[in-house]
DNA sequence: TGGGGTTAT
DNA sequence: ATAACCC
């Protein structure tokens, strides 16, 4: 496999060309570190170590997924349920009124007629996003999800290699595929330009294939980074692509009305820009550095300052299978450990089904919990152990108790965390299970002959669900 | 605000 | 272990 164009070192902002002017060429050489000067080759045109990205977003994806599985949702106003709230739903249900992350009354109240149909096991959902991330790395291996509905790809290389496959009188004719941002108009002598459009055909080959395949609409943003890619692919909404032409990327970004759109700038970041007076991305722009630095260190401040002026030199990071695993229950209020207990028996038992069916094996339990407080500060603590190596053994084994075991230490951890003499009010459960290996991690030796688990034994594949009616299953 | 995820410190 | 970010 060749290598990626995309080295992580920093380049000075340089990988785009904002012509942006910019006082911070200096800070980012100090940055860089003073006895290793960095005397790098000087790209002639420029443009050379540019990338092309793109951002895929499914339309209101849970929504899609159960008019998928149900057929008779369709043309009806449908809202997805997690316990009061309406997360997301169709765009009939939009047009009616109903917002993203609305309480269940007041989407009833706005519209009578929505259907709504519960939305809390996440089992389906999941299932339907890694398809579209695997029908993604087809068309290039280097995919990153964001969340279940989204997805980066970079496609630099699939771009360099149509292109060498036209030739010259035929690079003039390309096409773009779906808008244009800002409806700029197109120089095909421009060699980033036609890289781009490209980029946009590829791009409607991806959204064409998710369709076909998968039976899923979504949109796609094309552009020169991730940053870009993502704000450019929500500007025509649903099932539209848009690509973003480097001309155009000063507007973009300023067509955000508030630091708080940008992605990379969260609620906590946001809340300190304000106190600073910093609130459109140009005044983030023109921000004093130094200030900035001070405020949030160096590599916050240079993180966000760059991403003011649309610059994101990250690299798109491939997925692969997911870091951890977990289920969580949020309630009313759970006060006793009776209570407590059952609940996490029960979160337990879906995530030994997940674990079962991935095939790798998690060496660390983690248990977090909510407490009730009256007001805001959504705070959670969590307390993590090592799965003893004999329990890990029997994961995916087919079976036999692990469950109880496992509780038994989730409810250790409980009680570490949580005073059990002591009146108590949770909001939530969650149980985790990370630090996934392989299979085991023991070296290669004479020795490791024995080590090695039983491979003959029958394990829980495939969609083989386990039954975990009591803490106790027979293979 | 749900029920998930990730990385950095 | 927590805190920040993302959906």
């Amino acid at each position: 496999m060749e290598k990626l164009g995309v080295e992580p070192e920093e380049e000075g902002g340089r990988e785009e060309e904002v012509a942006v002017v910019r006082s911070m060429e200096s800070a980012d050489a100090e940055a860089a570190g003073g006895s290793e000067a960095v005397h790098h080759e000087v790209v002639p045109t420029g443009s050379a170590s540019s990338r092309v990205i793109v951002h895929v977003d499914l339309d209101c994806f849970y929504a899609q997924v159960e008019m998928i599985s149900n057929l008779e949702l369709k043309g009806k106003p449908l809202g997805v349920q997690q316990k009061y709230l309406v997360v997301t739903c169709n765009y009939e249900a939009r047009k009616l009124g109903v917002k993203k992350l609305m309480s269940v009354r007041d989407a009833k109240e706005k519209c009578p007629q929505l259907v709504l149909v519960n939305g809390e096991d996440l089992t389906r959902y999941r299932e339907m996003s890694y398809k579209v991330t695997e029908l993604m790395e087809e068309f290039s291996p280097v995919v990153e999800r964001l969340g279940f509905d989204e997805n980066f790809v970079d496609i630099t290389e699939m771009v360099e290699k149509r292109l060498q496959q036209l030739q010259s009188d035929e690079r003039s004719s390309v096409t773009v595929s779906g808008h244009v941002y800002n409806d700029q108009s197109i120089n095909l002598h421009d060699i980033s330009h036609i890289r781009l459009l490209v980029g946009s055909q590829i791009a409607a080959e991806m959204r064409e294939a998710i369709y076909n395949q998968l039976g899923l609409t979504g949109c796609a943003g094309v552009a020169s980074n991730k940053l870009l890619a993502k704000l450019v692919s929500g500007i025509f909404k649903p099932n539209q692509q848009t690509v973003l032409l480097p001309e155009s990327c000063q507007d973009l970004i300023h067509s955000l009305n508030h630091i708080k759109k940008m992605p990379g700038i969260g609620y906590k970041t946001t809340k300190r820009l304000e106190a600073l007076g910093i609130n459109s991305v140009r005044d983030l722009q023109t921000f004093s550095s130094k200030i900035l630095e001070k405020e949030f260190g160096i590599s916050v401040a240079q993180r966000i300052q760059k991403l003011s002026f649309g610059e994101d030199n990250s690299p798109v990071t491939p997925s692969g299978p997911p870091q951890s695993f977990s289920e969580e229950d949020s309630f009313k209020k759970c006060s006793s450990e009776a209570e407590a207990k059952k609940k996490i028996a029960e979160l337990l038992a879906s995530l030994l089904n997940r674990v079962c069916q991935d095939g790798r094996k998690p060496h660390t339990v983690r248990l977090i919990i909510r407490r009730y407080s009256s007001e805001k500060h959504y705070s959670r603590e969590s307390r993590q152990c090592p799965i003893p190596s004999h329990v890990i053994q029997k994961l995916g084994t087919g079976n036999y108790d692990v469950m109880t075991p496992m509780v038994d230490i989730l409810m250790k951890l409980f009680r570490n965390m949580v005073n059990v003499k002591m009146p108590f009010h949770l909001t939530l459960l969650s149980v985790c299970f990370c630090n996934l290996k392989a299979l085991n991690t023991a070296k290669k030796g004479p020795i490791d002959y024995y080590l090695t688990p039983s491979l003959s034994t029958t394990k829980c594949s495939g969609k083989r669900s386990l039954k975990m009616k009591d803490t106790h299953m027979e293979d």
